[in-house]
DNA sequence: TGACTCATGTCAGTATTTTGACATACATTG
DNA sequence: CAATGTATGTCAAAATACTGACATGAGTCA
């Protein structure tokens, strides 16, 4: 016996995905009445702050396959939100752009995004706040290293 | 212009999206070789900390929807790996059972389990974890009240 | 007692995502 | 220059999760 499983009640695991969940829901709340979802609303955001993203780095970006990625860039290019290139200047990659119609989808649901995140970071404090991106970014770190073959 | 957006380098809602999608990828490789998913593990482990949870709890527990969560548990009925009874002794509710097999199988996921979240934490001072811990259930508890219908 | 609300287990259909595979284009290396 | 490795875009198939719906049981309230 001994305490064999993780307490789920103290696991950072577990916290870490129970906020993420928490955060996914909170946004898929307010998007949806912009017809949105979030990865929707991810990658316009990653076109608006990088121009010309390719198809593969806005999947890395919004942390789905790019093969995911493509069926939704199809639609917005159909929708008129995202352009991209008929064929590619250089390899085969083809760097999207927001179109002004994709500018302004955007604008409402960043409005809404925004509120949300104000809300999450509500009753924490500057030195808090700065503390969990600090601490945020250490998780991150360590898992990117050592994939699968760590010791040995 | 005046950062229209919400930067990505920045923004902690990325960063939480960023580390739970790493940790959620680490978690899958370790657990792959054993033929188990990360909502699989998640169940197992919930019932050896609580046994007799229903199949809604579970799927409460879990971050799914109950009809994700019955399929997974009917497959781990008949694979052996779980027990409830026919019928309810109170109300619908099913009260779900972890079989010796089941108890066997989840030790060595959360063998594997732990190594990753040791991994994550690797770095960390302990006052920077349970920093980690207060932050993280404050961001959780700001997003659950004011689901929809904040001000006015 | 009866009407109402709420939560549960479960079935069916739909939607979304991932896995697998392929051809292609560039970079590296000998 | 040829061979190899890596990365991309894209198609098709499979897996997975979700939405919608229904019947049932318990609790509440008049």
């Amino acid at each position: 016996m001994s305490q064999d499983g993780i307490d789920l009640e103290t696991s950072l695991g577990y916290l870490l995905k129970e906020a993420s969940s928490g955060l996914r829901a909170a946004m898929e709340t307010v998007l949806r009445p912009l017809g949105m979802s979030v990865t929707h609303y991810s990658c316009l955001e990653l076109l608006a702050q990088r121009p010309g993203l390719s198809n593969s780095e806005l999947a890395r970006g919004a942390f789905v396959t790019r093969q995911s990625m493509n069926v939704l860039l199809q639609a917005l290019e159909r929708d008129g939100d995202v352009t991209r290139p008929a064929e590619a200047r250089v390899g085969k990659v083809l760097p999207a752009q927001l179109t002004p119609r994709g500018r302004r989808s955007l604008e409402k649901a960043t409005v809404a995004v925004r509120s949300v995140e104000v809300r999450m970071l509500g009753g924490m404090t500057q030195e808090e706040q700065s503390g969990a991106h600090r601490i945020l970014q250490s998780m991150i770190h360590s898992l990117r290293n050592d994939g699968e073959s760590g010791s040995r």
